[in-house]
DNA sequence: TCTATGCAGATGTCAGGCATTTACACTACC
DNA sequence: GGTAGTGTAAATGCCTGACATCTGCATAGA
């Protein structure tokens, strides 16, 4: 070595052993708080994103949230304030959080790719949100009509019930998951974690968009589509389910007239 | 305030100005160098990703070069190391650059959205891949359809020349950049900027799955897809567009049976 | 020729400091 | 009573300087 030091690790004083999580619960991180000194240790600033990302996917951190100061975080991880800034400052760049100078560090999306989409193109019309989840959605619908599993296709049918029984409660916030739930079974029925990741983050950014969304009594005309596209993934008929994805977002189109970012919209 | 030192900002001796740029040529970044007395001055960090992110994208820092040290970099920007690393850090949790103890920093991906993909999920099966491009390529075809410009069917249609051009002259490297370019083409003729981005990002990690890529004679098959690909478009019809787009994938799966990640593949 | 050694340089980590901004409670004034 | 101004605590922003540790490479030795 070129220099060497009378004292371990750190500077004098070195941190006996980090230790304790961030979340609530205490020493249930997510492969264990901060390992330091195993046989072949990623760095440090790895680890503790890695632990912060999980607290923000897992909604331990939810999205909106104030998460606890730099101080605080370093104190209660054992590492250094340059070592939790770093982590930090990755997950801002990328657009999970965001940095308020003098305020805190808030939660800003629950998804890596939907930071990075919103982070550069923030306006992003809403038509072209909607054209994209469509397209995504029906590239999955063919795919699910090719190769679906039959508990995937239960699972579809479930929710499509779901969906219609919610609608009915008139219970919008349970209509609007219930919704959710539906898409989400299309999509995770194609078995392609690619465009399940990639839907994800598109849902995400059309959710950003249309914040204010206010649910309205939906036309038959979506009614419908949701069951023809249930009906075609179950029938194996690949172009039938892809005309179905797309004729669903139509009918939304259809329902509620867009005319720029943020417009109200409809619950799809 | 709560406390007041009798020192400028950074302490003794604190730097006079941020100057000079990073990249080959001096004086042209981004938007000028780092600007710190800005009326509402964005924090330095983001400045400094934003700057490093900008020679990624520009290509003057090409997937995998190695880039000048934290030290030289802060010296060449006029800020502390501190600041430099905070901002490698982020580029590199997002999986744009790599950082290797002991060696430097490498540029890992050109697309953020790519780095994600790439990290968390390393191994993807290639269908997967192959799957999403097509539902996504598919997705911009219809729209293509619908609405796009004579301009861009002008390109398109010049684009698909070319191809075949460089398919004829036995070039290997230019054909695959030919071809790559029709599919550009066809992906910008949506008009759709979400959808860009996200097929920029898949169509990167394919490179990346099949980075042996042996070009082989591409089956009469292939080809007839690609021109029908480009007639549906012209003639706006959706249906047939979409359609188009998958048979081209099918036709490369057909001259190239899948049996995993990073098996030898064909250029589509 | 192959192997061990040492050096230089890179990233990783820490401690501590001060600057600047913001939210919020408090006070004084109208 | 309501409003504008003030002050303070706490947060992030930025910097300095040091040391630890790892890696690539040139060099000297077997």
């Amino acid at each position: 070595m070129h220099s060497d030091g009378p004292h371990g690790p750190g500077g004098p004083g070195s941190p006996p052993h980090p230790a304790s999580s961030v979340g609530p619960e205490p020493g249930q991180g997510h492969r264990g708080p901060v390992v330091r000194s195993a046989v072949r240790h990623a760095p440090l600033v790895t680890q503790v994103s890695e632990q912060f990302r999980e607290l923000v996917r897992s909604g331990q951190w939810p999205v909106g949230q104030k998460i606890p100061g730099e101080h605080e975080l370093a104190g209660q991880l054992g590492v250094s304030r340059a070592t939790v800034r770093e982590a930090l400052r990755g997950l801002s760049i990328t657009g999970l959080l965001e940095a308020r100078i003098g305020d805190g560090t808030y939660v800003r999306a629950t998804n890596e790719i939907t930071g990075v989409l919103l982070r550069d193109e923030p306006p992003s019309l809403l038509e072209h949100v909607l054209d994209a989840r469509a397209g995504i959605e029906a590239a999955c619908a063919r795919l699910a009509a090719r190769q679906a599993t039959p508990t995937a296709l239960e699972v579809l049918w479930q929710r499509l019930d779901a969906r219609t029984r919610a609608h009915g409660s008139g219970d919008v916030a349970a209509y609007a998951r219930a919704d959710s739930a539906f898409h989400e079974a299309v999509v995770h029925a194609s078995g392609n974690p690619l465009l399940v990741r990639l839907y994800a983050a598109v849902a995400e950014v059309m959710e950003e968009s249309v914040r204010h969304t206010s649910v309205l009594p939906e036309a038959p005309r979506t009614r419908d589509a949701h069951r023809q596209l249930a009906v075609a993934i179950s029938a194996g008929d690949e172009d039938a389910a892809g005309k179905a994805a797309y004729e669903l977002i139509a009918s939304v189109k259809a329902a509620a007239p867009l005319a720029g970012p943020a417009t109200g919209a409809r619950r799809v």
